[in-house]
DNA sequence: GTCGCCGTTGTAAACGATTACAAGAACGAT
DNA sequence: ATCGTTCTTGTAATCGTTTACAACGGCGAC
């Protein structure tokens, strides 16, 4: 016994199968068809194919969310931002983890041309003209978390890190620490060039010259431990920042192997400020560049791009702060 | 200019829509219909729809994983292995996530024979009659990540969590810790029922008094460190086990507060053995209840459920090991 | 040359919903 | 009584695929 199908539902009612779908989809209907149409849906256990419904109508009241790497908490804090507006607005979001490589974010964004989802928000870690070309032309509306060229003529949302790091050079002078070393993810990345960049400018800015810096495999906690290794085989800065909290608790791994304690020894900053800045030892001090923020403005962006496809493109800038804990004097 | 159709294409190329249909599934064809179907393919850009293909098949391609708590360590270790089987089996798979109420799991459950994926691997944290019910009937095989009585009729891998808290007595009896605490999740989740009783079967093993036991509001970093607070205030074991490493992270944060060092002044032991307990500082002891495994063989059994529904349910039990790190002696 | 067979291609009917359109009922106004 | 209006309901087309079935052409065997 196969599901039910609206018209076996109309055939238990003794109705036809537009009077079951108007009573469903709460069009107007006496009484009693609304009365014999849910009892019968009620019987026969009947619950709509998505499937069906969306080929038809052409939306699916799906919305999906592609990470590239689901282990950094920075996703978590987007997820739940993302998560909230779009269930709000009667969507059901579904997430996806698009591999490393721009290629796997390319065959994601060309994917969406069959039907999956209404709408996308990808936060890609690198990016290319290919993947700039796919979503220019995608199917379905596109939210860039992060940062791609204006024209790729997409609404993008994205930090400041430049200024985030700025932050994070003040409050380490301003407590007497000029030595500052950088740790930084791949620099083939975007939130890597952008970092890499914005440390430079932040040294300049502050008259600084830079105690060191690493450039990590990725931004993962190993690839921080790593980089830490690196670091302190040749110098010992009074401070480092991370380009993201795991490799700054990578960082702090290796500097309690080397018997430097933080925040005496070294200060370090991470960035982010994700769950894992709270519940690192010490708590980490983290450049807050918004993930919440930003994954809350990129659903509403997609969500008023489905609403008005032809709207002109948005670029939101979400600007950053510092949490200071206990990892900085 | 809308998204071209198979119709579209059989126009371009001056052939039928079944033969572009046959072209594009690889079925047999002459080197010079494939030829014309795939330049027309390309020129238009055509995406064969996949709710029009699996309103037709009866298959999605996509598999579910759904998650209560994306905030918690031990999902990404769990979606990691999923990701990995179902990917190489040709499966797309999609994440949601489910509230930590017992009503959210169940209308997700439900919501499956809406015809969103060909299969589903949940992990619920809470479970109840409506849910067995609704897993029993559901449209696609489900697979339970978790504890569910065999009358669900369902396949189950799961951890063997009161083995595992065996380890870690053992371990912190063997190091000469003897007054051991617990703290547990919530009390009405299916893993906090299972990790109490174990608790108390190890202590009476090892013919052990507990020194405290501490029920916290969730299985997050801030309840640990509520239940830490808790716990600290009445006694001063000189071990506690904690349900999960998010716990364990908190209590250690709150034994730091107090001035209590690790593993020195008292032993800490999480569950999961995910990605924090490397990352935490101290690196945690944690029992490794094989979330990666059971991800994997969770994927495998949906797998070879969806091929052959007539199989009699397994109910697979993975077994815990110890990984030692630093905070115990 | 005719027949049968096989391989390739096309026609049309599904899949399960929504919805334009038409038909019928009910009702008041003339 | 007739007509028009409005409200409810049913019939059938449609969304974009797959696939059963039929048609056709070529080819070898007799």
């Amino acid at each position: 016994m196969s599901r039910p199908t609206i018209a076996g539902v109309a055939r238990a009612a003794g109705v036809s199968v537009a009077s079951v779908s108007r009573v469903l989809n709460g069009l107007p209907a006496t009484e009693e068809m609304v009365e014999r149409v849910q009892r019968a849906v009620e019987e026969l256990g009947y619950v709509p194919d998505a499937r069906a419904r969306s080929l038809k109508v052409g939306r699916t009241f799906q919305l999906t969310l592609a990470v590239a790497d689901v282990g950094n908490p920075v996703y978590v804090t987007m997820m739940r931002a993302v998560e909230e507006v779009v269930s709000a607005a009667g969507y059901r979001l579904v997430v996806t983890t698009t591999g490393p490589d721009v290629v796997d974010e390319v065959a994601l964004v060309r994917g969406m041309a069959r039907g999956y989802a209404d709408g996308l928000v990808i936060s890609p870690l690198r990016v290319d003209e290919d993947l700039i070309k796919s979503i220019r032309e995608c199917e379905v509306p596109v939210v860039v978390a992060g940062n791609v060229p204006p024209k790729a003529g997409v609404d993008t949302v994205r930090a400041n890190s430049p200024k985030g790091i700025l932050l994070a050079v003040e409050h380490l002078t301003a407590k007497g620490r000029q030595e500052i070393a950088f740790v930084n993810g791949p620099a083939d990345t975007v939130p890597g060039t952008a970092r890499a960049k914005g440390f430079a400018e932040a040294m300049k800015e502050f008259k600084l010259r830079s105690a060191g810096e690493i450039e990590a495999a990725d931004f993962t906690f190993a690839a921080g431990r790593e980089a830490g290794k690196k670091l302190f085989k040749k110098s010992r800065p009074g401070a480092v920042i991370c380009a993201n909290d795991l490799l700054a608790v990578g960082v702090m791994h290796e500097l309690a192997a080397y018997g430097l304690s933080v925040p005496q020894d070294v200060a370090v900053v991470g960035m982010d400020d994700s769950e894992l800045a709270e519940q690192s030892f010490p708590p980490l001090t983290s450049v807050n560049l918004g993930s919440a923020e930003r994954g809350r403005r990129a659903a509403e962006l997609l969500l008023a791009r489905i609403d008005d496809p032809a709207r002109s493109p948005r670029r939101i800038v979400v600007q950053p702060s510092l949490s200071v804990r206990r990892s900085t004097p």
